[in-house]
DNA sequence: ATAAATACTACTAAAACAATAGTATTACTA
DNA sequence: TAGTAATACTATTGTTTTAGTAGTATTTAT
């Protein structure tokens, strides 16, 4: 159940590209040594969420990337699934034609479960919540 | 975020023998043959779940196995952390110390509290849940 | 004794993932 | 219009994880 490198990397620049959303256009190069991840690797990350349309960018000398929207309009889910693909925990939660089991199968119930769960949770955070720390986590048990 | 097949398949093991839990001992042959899983395999993912105590087993002619406890008081979650071990999205939730960022990192939190909800849903889940239907996917948007 | 089951050890093959390298293109600036 | 600094693209490599198989040892009921 572990979240991929690209999908944390990819969630870390796009808070980069947040907190300067008032300055315009921001260098990969900056956000990379920030961050402290490679440049060379945030520029593969860039390309699909430029895609989906989370962010947009100028080429050329004094480029940049920037938000191509308000931090309150981009929700993490967008982000992960942009950069993992399906994001349900099995994939015959999203593709039942997969598995020929699946009208017997005991356990699809709970997985069913278990991705709407995760994708009810990364839906309800933007990367407004995560810059101004507005969502807190439970820490009771 | 995919669930890897050693938890699908030992959860699907888990439920057949809780099925069967008022039978006895099952052959895994049998469990293998009705799931259509390699016996082969399910003999690897039988050791751990017994080292945790959620199975029991006989050795020798007329062996088998079975569940160590009714159904009710086994989670899927106990099953999946057996067979997958730390189930948190990021290393860093379970295990603050590897990461030096940590304090100012803004990322942190969201996986935080997705990390809460998986645990909080695969702990309500029991195997008495997943073979009486009981629990049901909620199916609206 | 024999047969039928679990327990254990080792290995291999394949897929996913992380990361780097190098080149091409664009566009601002002087 | 040449130079420079940025993004865009293509390819490759190395590593790790995961899935799965093979074979042997041990236990126990009959």
């Amino acid at each position: 159940m572990r979240l991929s490198t690209r999908a944390r990397y990819g969630t870390r620049l796009m808070v980069e590209l947040a907190l300067n959303y008032s300055k315009g256009l921001i260098f990969l190069k900056d956000i990379a040594e920030e961050e402290e991840i490679s440049e060379k690797y945030l520029s593969h990350l860039v390309i699909p969420l430029k895609a989906r349309g989370l962010i947009s960018s100028s080429r050329g000398a004094h480029g940049g990337y920037r938000l191509a929207k308000h931090p309150v309009e981009i929700t993490v889910k967008e982000i992960v699934q942009t950069l993992e693909g399906n994001i349900s925990p099995v994939e015959c939660v999203a593709n039942p034609s997969i598995c020929k089991r699946i009208s017997t199968c005991k356990t699809h119930e709970v997985w069913d479960i278990l991705d709407q769960k995760i994708t009810e949770t990364l839906n309800s955070i933007t990367l407004s919540d995560l810059i101004d720390n507005k969502k807190q986590a439970n820490t009771s048990k």
